[in-house]
RNA sequence: GCGCCCGUAGCUCAGCGGAUAGAGCAGGGGACUUCUAAUCCCAAGGCCGCAGGUUCGAAUCCUGCCGGGCGCGCCA
């Protein structure tokens, strides 16, 4: 039995109370949850819908808990029941109803863990959106991993998702960039605010290749082609840099395409149309004070440039007539000082801007050696880049890392912990119980052992403590994801990740899964057979999720 | 000045209103003729920044203050 099951037993139990004692029943909840207790003194699973429903119907907490107690006590699989303090309900299972979820998950596979909890909602997923500048730094990796964890889980909640990078071809500094190669070219120094780096030589030969004759144009054409063929390379590269680190879009985006097609017209006429807009000292501003921003903004510039805030406007709109109704922003925590605008601008287009636009701030992301934060790049000069990232400590650990923080707190990823082959690295602490547990496997297969016919299974078998504890971490998989996805919070699942794989190396270090020696085969190899496959399911379908291999030998 | 984030064990951090606040590391003590000891076990370690409020119940929600990080543009 499975807490969601558990929990479905436990609100009718509630609901046979309201008829039998003729209670108001709409005071009771669409949907309840069970809670897994720290104290194992307090049973396999808790409930405190007694405690949430006391005061709305009035009857005491404990004389409500006495009469659920009751009522649940004679449901199937329900081993006891029991009433504690102001009036929790501690509930145990009894071993074979809480055994047979490892059956449940060896069967349901991949599936395991995903749920419609989101079914209905279309979101489209912002992120990274590095400018085509230079390689993808530290804190794109971090929403490159946050990001793409974040729509794998959406997707497993049955939100229909569409991840999305937006390429800002169209602004100045993109015209930047065209000037420091051609400074570059031309053996100059680099332009004030321009940018500098080993990778800037590359993308010139690179260009120079493509283009010979380049040098010999003027200066405009000369930077029009180091513009197109620089933002081309460069765009490639960010690309293939994270496609290797597992990452790949639904939909990359163009600026220049709003402008090309005209979107930020349709943009500002739809602003104007909802009375937002206003003209003075010859520029057109969009009045986002009117929905609590701080200072109004400037759509077109008084020179008839539009602003990059108007292209923001542009993309919202797209985004929503392409169909997604909420659209999820990831953003640095150097940007947080878009939110007031940003929502105030769907505001202005007649959206709900707590329902219809999120906006996610992560702070920042360093990479520490001995002790001290790396500053410097070997490409990129003062920037530390995805591929240093990776260099130093390997794809798995690096996305790993990234996800298993809550994106408000900053973090130093520290090169020689999370290059560590020890339990305080946390991904080699996960991957070793997959390793493990596909270990376990192969051995039994040698020895004669199989999980053998489902039918054949004895759940009740598994009635050890650690063995207990683990079905009941094994169960917690698919609440974990679905508060993951719904709370944007990846980070759970690591943590979840790591729970579980302490409990199944306290499983494996107490209870004995294959015969030894001559021993023979029984019902109980077979059942933790069943325990060990089961968790192999969890933590694979639980990494997969962050785009974490799961090795089968470490 | 204004805004966002953070403040939990010596350190790094979990904890979507529930019971005696949890992990890892560091430091102390144990378990290897191994199904991978790449692991496990035991002990120790806390005015959850401070003060109020809401609640049957607050680390969690609200208000104010203190401390730290980041930001503020007709830049992108």
């Amino acid at each position: 039995m499975t807490p969601a099951e558990l929990a479905e037993v436990v609100l009718s139990a509630a609901h046979a109370v309201f008829t039998e004692r003729g209670l108001d029943r709409s005071a009771l909840p669409e949907r309840t949850a069970v809670e897994r207790p720290r104290n194992p003194e307090h049973g396999d699973y808790a409930s405190t819908l007694a405690l949430q429903l006391s005061k709305k119907v009035g009857v005491p907490p404990r004389e409500l808990a006495a009469a659920l107690a009751e009522q649940l006590g004679r449901a199937a699989g329900v081993k006891s029941v029991e009433i504690a303090g102001p009036g929790f309900l501690n509930i145990r299972l009894d071993a074979a109803a809480a055994g047979q979820l490892a059956r449940s998950i060896v069967e349901a596979g991949p599936e395991y863990g995903r749920s419609d909890r989101l079914a209905g909602q279309s979101i489209n997923l912002e992120f990274v959106s590095a400018n085509p500048t230079g390689p993808v730094h530290i804190g794109g990796v971090r929403w490159a991993a946050v990001g793409d964890a974040l729509g794998r889980l959406l997707r497993a909640t049955g939100a229909r998702v569409g991840t999305e990078y937006y390429f800002n071809d169209a602004g100045s500094q993109i015209d930047r960039f065209a000037r420091s190669l051609l400074a570059a070219a031309r053996g100059e120094p680099t332009p004030e605010d321009g940018y500098a780096g080993a990778y800037l030589g590359e993308i010139v030969a690179a260009v120079q290749a493509r283009r010979p004759d380049v040098l010999t144009l003027d200066d405009a054409a000369a930077q029009e082609v180091f513009r197109v063929e620089g933002v081309a390379l460069m765009f490639d590269e960010i690309r293939s840099s994270l496609r290797d680190f597992g990452v790949e879009f639904d939909t990359y985006f163009n600026e220049k395409d709003l402008h090309d097609r005209g979107e930020l017209d349709l943009a500002l006429s739809r602003l104007r149309e909802q009375g937002h807009v206003f003209e003075t000292e010859g520029a057109t501003w969009l009045r986002t004070t009117e929905f609590g921003d701080d200072k109004d903004r400037v759509l077109r510039k008084s020179n008839g440039e539009w602003t990059y805030f108007a292209a923001d406007c542009a993309y919202y709109l797209d985004k929503r007539e392409r169909g997604f109704d909420r659209v999820v922003i990831m953003l640095g925590a150097d940007h947080h000082g878009y939110i007031g605008r940003m929502k105030a601008m769907a505001a202005c287009f007649g959206d709900d801007p707590e329902r219809n636009l999120e906006i996610l701030i992560g702070q920042l992301v360093n990479l520490v050696r001995d002790g001290a934060p790396m500053r410097m790049s070997k490409r990129a000069g003062t920037v530390v880049t995805l591929e240093d990232l990776v260099d130093a400590i390997g794809v798995d650990a690096a996305r790993y890392a990234l996800a298993r923080y809550s994106s408000d707190s900053p973090i130093d990823i520290d090169v020689e912990l999370w290059t560590r082959a020890t339990r305080d690295n946390p991904v080699y602490y996960v991957q070793y119980v997959a390793a493990r547990t596909a270990s376990v496997g192969r051995n039994a297969a040698e020895v004669g052992l199989t999980r053998g016919d489902a039918a054949a299974f004895r759940p009740e078998l598994l009635d050890h403590e650690k063995e207990n504890e683990l079905l009941k971490a094994l169960a917690e998989f698919p609440a974990v994801v679905s508060t993951a996805a719904e709370l944007r919070e990846p980070h759970r699942v690591a943590r979840y990740l790591e729970d579980l794989a302490g409990a199944y190396h306290r499983f494996y270090d107490n209870c004995r899964i294959l015969p030894r020696g001559d021993e023979e085969v029984t019902d109980l190899h077979r059942a933790r057979l069943w325990l060990n496959d089961a968790t192999r399911t969890v933590i694979a379908n639980g990494l997969n999720l962050l785009g974490v291999s799961a090795p089968e030998r470490m």
